[in-house]
Formats: C-alpha cells, structure tokens, sequence
DNA sequence: CAACTTTGTGGCAGGGACTGCCATAAATGA
DNA sequence: TCATTTATGGCAGTCCCTGCCACAAAGTTG
C-alpha cells in the first residue's frame, strides 16, 4: 500500500471523527462508532491511530502543512509577512467544509484536554521544519539553540494566531475573516521575528483586542473539588 | 483538608510515579503500582490524577514555577536576564533529588509521546501568568495578542532551554551545569526579547551547538510500517 | 498460470486505565 | 455528643487499546 493511501486513509476517518466529536463531543463518542462511520473494522482503526483523540490529526496538520509550504517557497528577497500575505491562502488544499473542521476542533481543544495535547504535540513536531527554513535563513547550523528558539517563537505565533481566528471565525468564515487571520498572523509573526516596522510602533493591527478570548482555563488536575 | 494538603499528597504521588517510571518505563507500570507505592488505593490515584502520565505533573509544574516566581519578583529597572541570572537558581524550593527526577522526566517525554504531551499542556498553562507580568511591563492588556505572543515565545524559549538542559544534564549536576543553564536560559530570552545586547551581536554564547541534540523524532502517527 | 511471499485487514480475547456508586471513616461544627 | 460534610476504599463495569491468529489481496518468481 503507497504511503498516499494510506494517508488519504487516515484523512478519511479523521473527517468521519471529527464529525462524530463535533456532533456528540469527544467523550461520548467510542472508537467503534468511528471505526463504523469510517468503514473500517475498529481494529485497524488502532493500527491507523494511537488513541482516540488523535483521529483529528490528519486534518489538523493541513493548517501547520499550509504553513510549512509557504515558508518554503519564501523567496530570500522578500519579507516573511510580505510573502505570506500572497502565499499563505490556506484555501488551496484544505476545501471549505475541512477548514471548518479543523477550526471547530480548534475550538473544542479549549474544553478537551485530550484534543489540546495532540494539537500542541502536533505543533512541535513542526518545529525542526521551521529550524530548517530559519537556518538557511540565518546562516546558521538548524540544530543551534538560537534557530529552534526562533523556530518554536514561529511555531508559538502561528498557533496563538490560529486559535485566535478559530474563536473569531467561530460562524462562518468569509474571505473577510481570513484577511483578518493574515493580518493577525502577519503581526504576531512580526512581533516575534521583530522585523523593523514601517508604520512607528504599534496602533494599528492590535488596539482593540477584540474577538473572543481564547483564553484556556481548560485543564487543571482536575480535582474532585473545584472551591475550598 | 486544605489545598495545601492536597497538593502535598498530590506532590508525594508525583514522586512515587516518576520513581517508578524512572525504573521500569511508563507503560510497564500500573496505576496500580503507583498507588500502592504511594500508599493510597487505586480509586484515590484517579481522584488525585486523570490518567497515569499526569502523575508527573506536580514534579514538572517545579521548573516552570520556579521561573514564574522569578518573573514575578522583576524589578522594572533591570533586564530579564540580569534578574534572572541572580533570581532563577531553581534550587531554592525543590531538593536536588527533585530536581534529578524533573530533568529525568524531561528526558522521558523523549520517547513517551503522553508525557511529552503533559509537559506542552503544562507550559502552556502557565503563559497567562507570563502575560500577566508581560502586560505589565509594556503597558498592554494581557490578553492583546501582543503580549500573548511574547508571553508565549517566552514560554517556549524556557521549554527549549530546560529540555536543553535536561539532556546537557544527563548524569549529574553540578553548579557548573546549572551556571550553563542559566547561560542558555538567558541566550534563549535574550533571542527572544530582542533586548539589545551589550556584545556587537551574536558570537559568544551560542556558536558551539553543544549538548545533546534534544530534537523529538518521538512520536509520529505510529503506522505500522516504517518503510515502503 | 501456479506457487510463494508479502502486506493489509478483521475477529477474538484480554489487560489495564478510568468511572459511578455506595459504604464507611475521618474531620468539622453546633 | 450528635449531625453534617468531606475524604477514602471497594466493587463492578465500561471502554480504550493490544497481541495473536487466520485470512484475503497484491506482488513476485518459476
């Protein structure tokens, strides 16, 4: 079996697993249910994933896949946020219904530690990629401390950024919305790759810190008593 | 029975638990075990942790709340790094045992994709505070994207350096070890604060990419073929 | 085409993580 | 001292997930 199969496979049954969290929540849906919406025996939906939770990794990885892509087509000549202002669509690959998808499981990492964990890990594991690129970039060895500290500022900026735009795009995403998410992640990759800006300071882009707070109380021990 | 109580018992499981995973591996040990070491039942573990892997959680917590304590006590006339490099010892609170355990743990989440897992949740729990103190400082809500990206490449820079130094770490610490540490912490915030640095640029403490690469080829989504 | 190997899948059994429920003990307070 | 709350243990049960085996599909060699 090709290595595409078998990813177009896992795509799959991500979509049916998400479908079944959003429309029921996590915890109520078994991995029988997901292994029957998806067509498979529910055995080999454990040789496909390692848990549960981790059936909506396909299709969160498109945002970091989006990502990775545009960094690498970044001409050395132009401006990080510059060139993803252009490159940076996330409408290629991903159809409309997936992006609406992967933002609704976004948003329910907020309340699902379980999902919150995968989309962390998933963000990390992007992270010698970016070290890569930054490397080339800085001239410097991609393992050196100070390229994978840029390298996860990177990663940490697009995932704020992303959060951000799930919560505000929660109904409906309209071409508005995503300019609004580029315009966000162009700030938030300025602020951590401090490249001198045009306009003075600040003013423009933050302000107002609008939207809503995706703000994480979520996990805590959870212990069996939340007062005193 | 007072927080301060529960966290204790909560903290003395953690012991138990990073013992036990030191020497037989995670997944060779029960819930079970690590109950009866602790000298509760089985029934009390899962009040005091959701799942086996969070049992590290109290012990982790340390590294990162050594810092947040340090931040919290950051004079507003002197640089972060010139605070921490007399503030963060990290040894006051936490014995050298420990510290030994946190840095073998650290090592673990390696290999141990769910441990890796609570050590991302954990620090990512601890960026409001972060931004707290961040908005503070430059005079923004801590909620503006702004200080949320800084709060969180702050974040990730002591994630870096403490994994970092883990590995650096790896048989016995010595004050040389924790002087490195302190070293690479600074470096790490340093490249992330932009602070003008006193030295033209770079060329002093980074260079050498020394130490152990603590790059996490770990978890993958676990196919069950490696090759073709 | 036939025999053989390789690879993907399903079924079954089982272990272990985790939860709900109830009984009971310990602590708190009047 | 009694009543109430709170922490714990035991037990049963559910569900996630794995090891094993048997089988089918696909590729390889003669």
């Amino acid at each position: 079996m090709s290595d595409h199969q078998r990813q177009q496979q896992r795509l799959e049954i991500s979509r049916h697993a998400v479908r079944l969290f959003r429309e029921q929540g996590v915890s109520a849906t078994s991995g029988e249910q997901i292994a029957s919406a998806a067509g498979v025996s529910e055995r080999t939906l454990w040789r496909y994933f390692r848990s549960k939770e981790s059936c909506v990794e396909p299709l969160l990885t498109r945002t970091v896949n989006a990502f990775k892509d545009a960094l690498r087509s970044w001409p050395p000549d132009l401006e990080l946020t510059e060139h993803l202002d252009v490159e940076y669509t996330l409408t290629p690959a991903p159809s409309r219904s997936d992006i609406e998808a992967v933002l609704a499981v976004v948003r329910l990492t907020r309340d699902e530690p379980a999902l919150r964990a995968v989309w962390l890990v998933l963000h990390e594991r992007a992270e010698p990629t970016f070290a890569e690129v930054l490397g080339e970039r800085m001239g410097l060895p991609p393992d050196s401390l100070e390229v994978r500290i840029h390298a996860a500022s990177m990663n940490t900026a697009l995932r704020v950024a992303t959060d951000d735009f799930a919560w505000a795009a929660a109904e409906g995403i309209g071409p508005e919305a995503m300019d609004r998410y580029r315009e966000r992640l162009s700030s938030a990759l300025r602020t951590v790759l401090r490249v001198p800006d045009r306009a003075p300071a600040h003013g423009t882009e933050r302000a107002e810190s609008g939207a809503v707070p995706p703000t994480h109380p979520h996990d805590r021990p959870r212990p069996p008593r939340p007062g005193a």
